[in-house]
DNA sequence: TCCTGATCATTT
DNA sequence: AAATGATCAGGA
């Protein structure tokens, strides 16, 4: 099922219906090798089911499903029901920004309309038994996308006045930045203090697990 | 136990 | 190097 769905409807009928399924399972029609752990293949999950719901953008700075708008996201669950993790959402822009706003950004557009796609994440459970939850469509309220725009704006300004290395994952209420990059040694441009150019470790944003905890409640009751 | 900072694979 | 897909791992 490695075409893309053609409505909403459509691609939301493909997620119910890989509900309640194993990995395993879904790993056998698209040709996929289960691993023992995720260790070495922290995005395999996202893969198996970007196959199963005939998601084309590969990595491209898009979303998933840029013929209807909608982007994908798995989120791992734990037995208590909540979220383990964060939520990766784009790379964090740390040059060009001059002018850029909120309803402009890279971040608003992947977030304004999310297929949350919840999975078993406990690691004790074998990858190959772990199964698919059920999907919610979400668009943020008036409310939750003040909450992402504050942060937004304070977190860009910081980068704008050319204080990046002073950012950490501390900052932001439901939205944060954290280092997104093979290692720490990885560098890319930025502004300094002084506005002159710098080598600095890539950022990304990420959705606190507090506040996608709140989504998935919210919603899904 | 939680959460920040670090890290892994792949593709372009 | 930068974008995608994220989870790992250890110190607070």
């Amino acid at each position: 099922m490695n075409t893309a769905p053609k409505s909403e409807a459509e691609l939301l009928e493909r997620a119910r219906q890989i509900a309640g399924m194993s990995f395993g399972d879904l790993a056998k029609p698209a040709n996929m090798r289960v691993p023992d752990n995720l260790k070495r293949d922290k995005g395999w999950v996202g893969q198996l089911l970007e196959w199963h719901l005939g998601a084309t953008a590969g990595s491209k700075p898009v979303q998933d499903f840029p013929e209807i708008g909608v982007e994908l996201k798995s989120i791992p669950i734990g037995y208590n029901g909540k979220p383990l993790e964060s939520t990766f959402v784009c790379v964090a822009p740390l040059t060009g920004i001059t002018g850029l706003t909120w309803e402009a950004s890279h971040i608003r557009n992947k977030l304004s309309r999310v297929l949350w796609l919840p999975v078993e994440g406990e690691r004790e459970i074998p990858v190959a038994e772990r199964r698919v939850g059920s999907p919610l469509i979400w668009s943020p309220s008036k409310q939750e996308e003040a909450l992402l725009k504050n942060d937004w704006e304070e977190l860009m300004d910081l980068i704008a006045l050319g204080d990046v290395n002073q950012i950490t994952a501390r900052s932001g209420e439901v939205l944060q930045i954290r280092p997104k990059a093979a290692n720490s040694r990885a560098k890319t441009e930025a502004y300094g203090t002084n506005g002159q150019p710098i080598k600095t470790l890539p950022r990304g944003f990420y959705l606190r697990a507090s506040f996608t905890s709140y989504i998935l409640e919210t919603y899904f009751a």
